[in-house]
This record gives structure tokens, sequence and C-alpha cells, in this order.
DNA sequence: CGATGACTTGACTGCTGTCAACGTGCGTGG
DNA sequence: CCACGCACGTTGACAGCAGTCAAGTCATCG
């Protein structure tokens, strides 16, 4: 029952496309599942309105009950140390699915907030894994995306173990390039939709070496930086820096 | 058909088996399985002779047809660069699986090597596909173990970008030292199966690096080292400088 | 218009990598 | 059984990348 109240601050069309109508039906759960079955998947789907900028998802200890899709907008998800600093484990874009950290234990180690208004679709657990058991290609899809996650987890590793600050900078921007395309936006220009403290606490790095690095690819002609927003102008040349396939087999790459 | 000759080489016993009969179901793939459902997954999974150290289990870029546990011994898994260097991906203890990563794309992104003499449970995907299709319990399982992977990579992550040399090191030992209780072993003296190059690759340090802090921990009280062999002194002391929670919720924490 | 948070830039320091030499144990072959 | 070679590990000297501290600029919002 849509009140009117709700029809004034977010559009009714933002809140009922259906996965089959769902222009990230290509890229997000639904992949490979036929029409009929995805009517299925599509029932047991919570959308919600969406998250304000700063308003959380879920927090860490939270009781594990559903997976969330990033409709629109954009998450960080991060673990908080004891002495309450934050770790940010990943940015997550339309058609990703986050929460999948929090089978094994029946909990949220990471909390996810939104980094602007983002829309969500939510998955209650239990109705998915009765579903999935009578949809064998649901049930497959699943384990492919959480192999990609495992797969995508494992890159990351290695950018942060090996790479210098120049390649982990460089490979972060090709990686959301790729991600931009994937999805229909620019690959070669978009926005920030978090801070240079968020992108070093992801990287590794400290604030003022990301804001350096950013300045000193300006000054190279790799890229047009100004604020949040990123032009990419040398996509090549950075894609050498940042020591990694640019067009590889990985499409979700962080 | 076994033949004589591979009777003089390898026991019997360690071939034959069974899951219900080993030590590791409580922390493998049958978690939660009940015993007769326990049979038909035993059924499928196939044994073969040893890894000898250094032989590869598989390499970059095979085929994925199987996921592996291990169930003696121990792996390393590993990708390489354009320059042919390898960047180690995870150290693997019985009871553990690999392959998962592979899954999504049929290929496998990193090969693993034998740190040691290892034997190995091969499960065939598509038969373990088409038996967790018949078994809700096993699916659930499955995604659970895919779940802590992620968990893991995380951790792992959490590690790499902010962690000192000294806190990463800390923060392996009692890794491994946890693991190990876990599978019954002594958690406070053990043997190191992999080199400290492999170490330090891991960790994202210098080998030298690794030396060093091997020998001021020992210099320190936190530990004793010689050569592979590792006793833990002060495991409380070596876990606070690790920053890390040592008797946490991953048990399979890398 | 002032306050606040985000970002930039500079100076300095220190951790950790690199290069190099040396020690040690193990396995192979004589 | 011994000697040699080799891989692995240790230690030292030095340098450089990136972190920290600090000051200053800029944009946004109340």
């Amino acid at each position: 029952m849509p009140t009117r109240k709700q029809e004034k601050v977010v559009s009714l069309k933002d809140i009922t496309v259906a996965c089959q109508a769902c222009s990230l039906n290509e890229i997000c759960l639904p992949v490979g599942i036929e029409n009929k079955d995805m009517e299925r998947l599509d029932a047991i789907i919570d959308r919600k309105r969406p998250l304000a900028r700063g308003e959380h998802l879920f927090r860490i200890g939270d009781r594990f009950r559903s997976l969330y899709a990033v409709r629109s907008g954009s998450l960080k998800t991060y673990a908080t140390s004891e002495d309450g600093q934050e770790q940010i484990m990943g940015f997550h874009l339309p058609g990703e699915l986050v929460g999948l950290d929090a089978i094994a234990n029946d909990v949220h180690p990471l909390a996810a907030k939104a980094l602007e208004t983002t829309s969500i679709c939510e998955i209650p657990f239990d109705s998915f894994e009765s579903l999935s058991n009578q949809l064998p290609s649901l049930q497959r899809q699943m384990l492919r995306v959480m192999s990609q996650e495992i797969h995508n987890d494992e890159q990351n590793m290695l950018t942060l173990g090996q790479r210098s600050a120049e390649e982990r900078l460089a490979a972060f921007l090709i990686s959301l390039s790729n991600r931009y395309r994937r999805r229909g936006f620019s690959s070669t220009q978009f926005n920030l939709t978090m801070s240079r403290g968020d992108i070093g606490n992801y990287l590794g790095l400290a604030l003022e070496t990301v804001s350096r690095l950013f300045t000193r690819f300006q000054n190279e002609g790799l890229l047009k930086v100004e604020r949040r927003n990123i032009e990419l102008i040398d996509r090549q040349r950075l894609c050498h820096f940042s020591s990694a396939n640019c067009y590889g087999d990985n499409p979700d790459n962080t």
C-alpha cells in the first residue's frame, strides 16, 4: 500500500521495477535465469525506500537475514577495529550483491553504508534458499556470483600486497572505469562517490598520498580531476601503470 | 584397479578413507550432512595418489572441472604477473577447499602447488552440483563454505592494507596456530611448510623483513624459531601484537 | 558570511625494500 | 662416509617511498 506521501519523495517507478524490467538483470543475480523463473525470484524480492547518504543498510554484528543488491547509487562496506577505526573493504555499484560474507556465521561481519542516495533490492535469504532448491539455474548462478566475489577479493589482495601507491590508485580507477562501462555509463568520465579519505582507507594509503597522486596523474596528462569528477585522458597509459590487465576476465573486479 | 606397485609407495589406508571415517569431516564439506547423505557425497569423491612436494594440483588457466579438499599435507595457491613473478594468495591445510574461485569463469585463476607430500580429495563439480540439487543441506554447507572464504579474504585484505610488517607476521602465526588447533594439532608448536620467501610473498613483505622479524620476536621472548620449526612462547602477547582477535569467530581464517 | 568538512601542499621522518655478503643444513654423488 | 654444491636463511648498510604532522585553500551549507 504505497502512500501518497512516499510518492512525493520517491518516484513509484524506482520502487517497482521488477527483475524482468531491470536494466541490471544481465549483471545481477538473475543472469541465466529463465523468464518464468525470474518471476518467482522477483516475487521474493523486497524493494524498500532508498537510503539517504550516510544511512546504514546493516551494521556490524547485525543478524543475517537477507542479501542485498544495489539497484542505484553506491555503498561502502567496512569493518571497525577495536579503537573504532574503520577499514573499508569494498565499494558497491548497481547490480552488485552485498552481504555474501554473512552467510557463514549468520552475522554481518561488515557494515554497509550509502555513499549517496541508494536504492536496494532486499533478498530474504530463507526464501531465496528455498527457491534455489527448486531452481538449479539459480543455485548455479549463486555459486558463480560467490566464486566471482572470491576471485575479486584475491585480486584485491594482490593489489594491496604487492603494488606501489601509484599502481594501487591506477588499478582502482581502471576498475571503476570498467565497472561503469559494464553498466552502460561512460568509462572515461565519472564521479567518485567516495572521499579521498575513503579511497586511501580502501587502498591502504594515507589520504594525502591519494591527493598527491591525483595531482601527479593530472600533471602527467593521464587524467583530469576536479573534486569528485574524474576524466580519464590516457586510459591506456593509466592501465599500464596499474600493472593489471584492464579488459580482463573478471568484469566486476573491484 | 590399484596396482601392487602403488601399494608399495602409498598405504592403501591413506587412499580409501571415506568421508564418514575422515577425521576432518567436522571442518570440511560434509559439515551438517546426515550420514546417509554423506555416503552419496563420498561416492562422487575421487581420491588420487598423493602429490609430491612441488607438484601442481592445477595450473593457471586450467579448465575448471573439480573442487579439491586437502586431506593431508599443505598447498599454496598463487597467481603470476606478466613478468613471471608469483604472488601467493593462500596456504591450505587439511580440511580446506581449493578451487572455489574457478567456478565463476570455468577457469582456474590461480595455480595450486604442494608444499610437501599432500593427499587430495577431488570433487568433480558436475556431480557435486547434481547432488547438491538433491541435498539442500549440502547446498547450504557449500554456501557457508564460500561465504567463509569471502570473509577470510576480507580479513586478509584488512591485514595487508593496514597493518605493519610486525602485525602481519604476528597475525599470520596466530592464524596458523588457530588452524592447527582446530585440526587437533598443537597450537603452540608446529612446522612451517613454507619458506621465508613464501611467507613474505604472501604477506607483502620482503623475505629479509620476515627473517628479521622472526629474530626479533625470538629476542623478545615471543617465540622460538629454528629453521621451519616454530614454538609460540607468549601467544597472548603475540596475539596482542597482531591487532586481531585471536579466538575469533572465523575458524578457518588465513 | 562564517563555520565546517574536504582537499591540497610542504617538510620531515621512519619503516621497509633492495643489494650484498655470509652462514647453515641437506641431499647428491663420488 | 665424506665433500661439495645449492637452496634457504640471516645479518648489515643504505636508500626511497609513503606516512605523519601541520598549515593553508576551497567549496558547500546553514
